[in-house]
DNA sequence: AAGTGGTCTAGACCACGCC
DNA sequence: GCGTGGTCTAGACCACTTT
């Protein structure tokens, strides 16, 4: 009689800590958080499903669904489109003082970096884009699409432009691998200085495909200008990432 | 005739670029965001109330609520418990490589910052702080919580901790001001260094209320640890931020 | 085909801000 | 005391993922 129990919670979920009001949204918040901590939802664990959260509780779908959204905004959970709520691994630290590109930094915290090229193609430079390159308004420029994951979730989708004049041929190189490496070896390049912005931003349409998301969930964009010796703009980035994916530390000596 | 309608929405509301299906809670969201980019709806505004934005469209009012928590989410509007959704105003820039306080870079912004002391107390050291301040449990320090506002707007409560060796005597400056400006110039404490980190957290209870949020809310945690020359340990700072009032910029040479 | 989340309706009552 | 948002119920149907 150990069957399957397909529409009921799992055996362990009754042992809580209790003492929550399970028919009060932030009630079911606390019960499913104290779950995470104490380990009884893993890293990465699927949870059950929105109506087996119900069962016994009383608590309409409503209810539990606005438990899940607020776990999901404190990032304790994400989802999958209609697939299902898991635990969210820890985020990644990210120091915009060190530079070095992404696949360095996720494997230094003992991670697993991918990237995967999306689409590399040669545009004509938009306003925009002319102004932070100083070139003329449909010069050519590369742009490159690539998705980033890490422990293969997708945490980022980021649109490069570089300028030819400065790369001639770079997307004939293989570009799902670090851009920073390819720059420095094949062209000699190194970045000495960097603008980096990050504002929390709605991940419209296309971001949120890639990244398996719904559209309009929040993210972080994270804008990044590098600059040569000469003061030559050599890559300009921006790279939308799922909110919970990422956490920012900084160590600086302040000059003066 | 022109009497107050106040259960109707304002006359301008239909002057949109139309095309949006407002049953649906994404084309209420366009139709909402549309008003605040073409200005009928100011930075700072109030909205239409929940229910006066259902008035002709046949949504529930869950549908226009939807909506709203996603220009909440993206940072276009904020709520006060109770009263109302208003327009946000443009985040503040933070640049962690600068240091300069609160009160200079909101200035420097064209804002007014304003600092109110919440409370300023001898603690003794917990085993985190302990560990923060290299002394021992127990040991005597300076808890100082305060509430910062822009543009009286209260944006967020940290609480600073600092060591009474250091700073003895330091509860019974102005704690209303600048602290950067109290250590320099009543102890001659230069900080040489800062570690920072930022995560995105929810407000618990405490904070929110601080803020007049409500609890639960998504905000971002600003932690702080600034050096003196000696390496001694000036100040631990832990700031918990409104999600949206706050966008962070860095401009960087990279050492090499 | 079954199960999941995604969305929506149409009510209801409550606690609190504001006047 | 009125209006606001805050919360909740109890359905329903859809679009997609998964098996």
């Amino acid at each position: 009689m150990t069957a399957k129990k397909p529409l009921d919670r799992p055996d362990w979920w009754m042992d809580l800590p209790d003492a929550v009001d399970s028919r009060h949204y932030l009630g079911v918040r606390d019960s499913i958080a104290a779950h995470i901590h104490n380990g009884n939802l893993a890293e990465g664990a699927c949870l059950p499903s929105e109506r087996q959260l119900q069962t016994g509780t009383g608590a309409a779908r409503g209810t539990i669904r606005a438990a899940l959204f607020q776990l999901e905004a404190e990032g304790l959970i994400y989802r999958k489109e209609r697939s299902g709520w898991y635990v969210s691994p820890p985020p990644i630290v990210y120091d915009p003082t060190r530079w070095e590109g992404f696949m360095s930094y996720v494997a230094a915290q003992g991670r697993t970096p991918k990237t995967e090229l999306l689409d590399a193609r040669t545009i004509a430079a938009t306003a925009e884009l002319a102004v932070v390159f100083g070139v003329d308004m449909g010069a050519p420029l590369y742009e490159i699409r690539r998705r980033r994951y890490i422990d293969d979730r997708a945490v980022l989708v980021e649109t490069i432009h570089v300028d030819p004049r400065l790369t001639p041929s770079l997307l004939e190189h293989d570009l799902s691998q670090s851009l920073t490496q390819v720059l420095r070896s094949h062209y000699s390049i190194a970045v000495v200085r960097n603008r980096i912005e990050m504002a929390p931003c709605a991940l419209t349409q296309d971001e949120a495909v890639a990244l398996r998301l719904k559209s309009g969930l929040p993210g972080l964009l994270v804008k990044r200008i590098s600059y040569d010796a000469q003061g030559r703009v050599v890559e300009y980035d921006l790279e939308y990432w799922r909110h919970d994916a990422l956490k920012i530390s900084v160590d600086i000596r302040v000059g003066n």
